[in-house]
DNA sequence: TTGTAGGATGATAGCGCTGTCAATTGCCCC
DNA sequence: GGGGCAATTGACAGCGCTATCATCCTACAA
């Protein structure tokens, strides 16, 4: 006969039971279906379970019940202001529903996905909610297999796993670049962090601009993470090969800021020498000075869209939404970082 | 007798144990300890698991063995760059030692942060690190109660729950306040968020320096989360009341940069016409034009810490730190944005 | 008074895995 | 050739909870 392996034990459903002087099914019922007992024995439980602080082990419920109450989130980056956004709305939606929700981050490397997937898958989450939709195929497969809602989001996709609610970021790209372009300019760089699959995109849009208005691209980028520095950085790299550029579109607004920084320390007067073009509207791209011309994103419109379709299929009817995929659009932000072309 | 309630059915250990042709405990040490198994079952039990595409139920392994490898994190925010680096650190030793690390967000809001605590001690994890030291009694009772390590880092507390390991907010505050002092300014004022416990601590740092300097302070203040724009909104009401101000200090680099940006929309130079101090020394407060001066707070380090203290106590001989109170400090640095008043 | 519907409560049997220990095997050495 | 030991393997009993169904009441109609 095995020995009791919890030497420190923590207090169980059954010694709120036993001090309430009901059955341990009771005593689950009281916290789970209250309304299925009676007043008197629910005072009692409830005390008990307020005198003994007890704390249900999610771990065994989830076991016996098959129901996890846990949603899997696959961000690339925590720190990046469009996922505070993303992860809030998530948060709002998912919290008041009884859902956890669980966040693992890939920082922007497909190998790291492919893991947090896997171990995420591991948990059995009743959702999957990822950013982006360049999965491994190996995790495509998993994914499939879990049976169960799996949701891309940010960008769109012909061939989404599930589920796939976002934008076209190479749209957006192309009507950022646009917007410089319109404006008069016609040397228009480019400055970003490609390791992000949606950056790529962003400049893909980019380079279609300047094929359309015939101007050669101008580029800086970088492997590393994006960061404030990093945007006056390529901002000089960018200048030193071209001098003669006036309009400068940034990979997101982080890198805008940093470069316009950089053209403060310059002396180069935004926009009047040059405009600058972010991208996300982040919170800081508003209030600069000059406030920043960008590309909002509805990334916490997204991340709402996408937690309620999950909860509908769910604990609804475990109905799917009518269209597996969902363009949410985006907008131009014109601002005082970007002017016409003198 | 009852149904399987797995209706779609997922793999489980059994099922890889009868294809492979070996006991459910063999194909359980396989995965868990392979040394211990021959070459040969093991090798059966490999590719089973691989045909099949078997996950362990990390649910029903964390019930068994008493053992979930997780490492409960509950941070106020997700968004402050703060917490980024600290997520990392927490991450970057956790990761390769085989934890899973679990992120909640308690927004700043004790009742959320007691919440969350009562979430994560659900799932068994083996420590927990918690930002601030400000925990409901209702909160510390259970963190006592589930015998784990818990650490409380960002500030220093008398009476820590378990370990303690991080720096005097307050005294932070007032070498921040004080650096402006020295400079010569007598009028110095104070923007802050103080829904924070820190940024509280940091507003008496502030006053104790304004007692010692017979200065009167000089508030604006604002219970919403901190944010870029509310630096300048707070600065406007600050100078709204008292126009002498020559010295500010923000009581984040946030509300920092925004204080900078509502300047330069004035005509304020900084640091000539005001001389500005932030907190925390986030990545932009270095790129920004002006360089904004702040504290540096060595929060990877301290994270980093407090999760090799949790690895020694978790798996080493179980031993503890020497000292349960760690401070580490943090340091001054003197950027552009701050000068001698004229 | 009896029958019965319906609500409240409890007994039982697992969920999928691992700790523990017993059983079996092979091998070495005296 | 037998004893002893280590290396493998398996049987069994839970981990703490919930789904399911049986049981027990109470109230009300006949």
């Amino acid at each position: 006969m095995a020995l009791p392996r919890n030497k420190s034990r923590r207090v169980t459903l059954d010694d709120v039971a036993t001090r309430a002087r009901v059955s341990a099914v009771t005593a689950s019922r009281v916290l789970r279906k209250p309304e299925m007992v009676s007043a008197d024995l629910r005072a009692r439980v409830d005390s008990a379970v307020r005198e003994l602080a007890y704390i249900p082990n999610q771990l065994a419920s989830a076991l016996a019940s098959n129901h996890t109450g846990r949603i899997g989130v696959i961000v690339p980056s925590l720190t990046n202001g469009v996922f505070g956004d993303y992860l809030r709305a998530l948060h709002d939606v998912f919290i008041p529903a009884g859902f956890q929700v669980l966040v693992l981050n890939s920082h922007y490397l497909a190998g790291r996905e492919e893991k947090a997937i896997a171990t995420m898958l591991g948990q059995f989450p009743e959702a999957m909610i990822l950013a982006g939709v360049d999965q491994t195929p190996q995790a495509r497969k998993s994914l499939l297999q879990a049976g169960i809602p799996v949701v891309q989001t940010m960008e769109m996709t012909d061939n989404p796993i599930d589920i796939n609610i976002g934008l076209s970021q190479r749209e957006a790209g192309y009507v950022a670049a646009r917007h410089l372009f319109d404006l008069g300019h016609r040397h228009v760089g480019q400055i970003s962090a490609p390791h992000d699959a949606r950056s790529r995109q962003r400049l893909e849009g980019y380079l279609q601009a300047c094929a359309e208005f015939q101007a050669t691209p101008m580029l800086a980028s970088t492997e590393e993470p994006c960061t404030v520095l990093l945007g006056g950085e390529l901002l000089t790299e960018l200048l030193t090969r071209w001098p003669k550029v006036t309009g400068l579109f940034c990979g997101n607004d982080n890198l805008a800021l940093g470069a316009m920084f950089e053209c403060q320390r310059r002396g180069i007067r935004v926009p009047q020498d040059l405009s600058i073009m972010g991208f996300n509207d982040l919170e800081v791209s508003a209030c600069a000075c000059p406030s920043i011309s960008t590309i909002a994103v509805p990334r916490y419109e997204m991340a709402r869209r996408a937690a309620e379709i999950i909860l509908e299929i769910t604990r609804g009817t475990g109905k799917r939404p009518k269209q597996r995929r969902i363009d949410l659009g985006f907008k131009l932000i014109a601002r005082d970082s970007t002017g016409r072309a003198s």
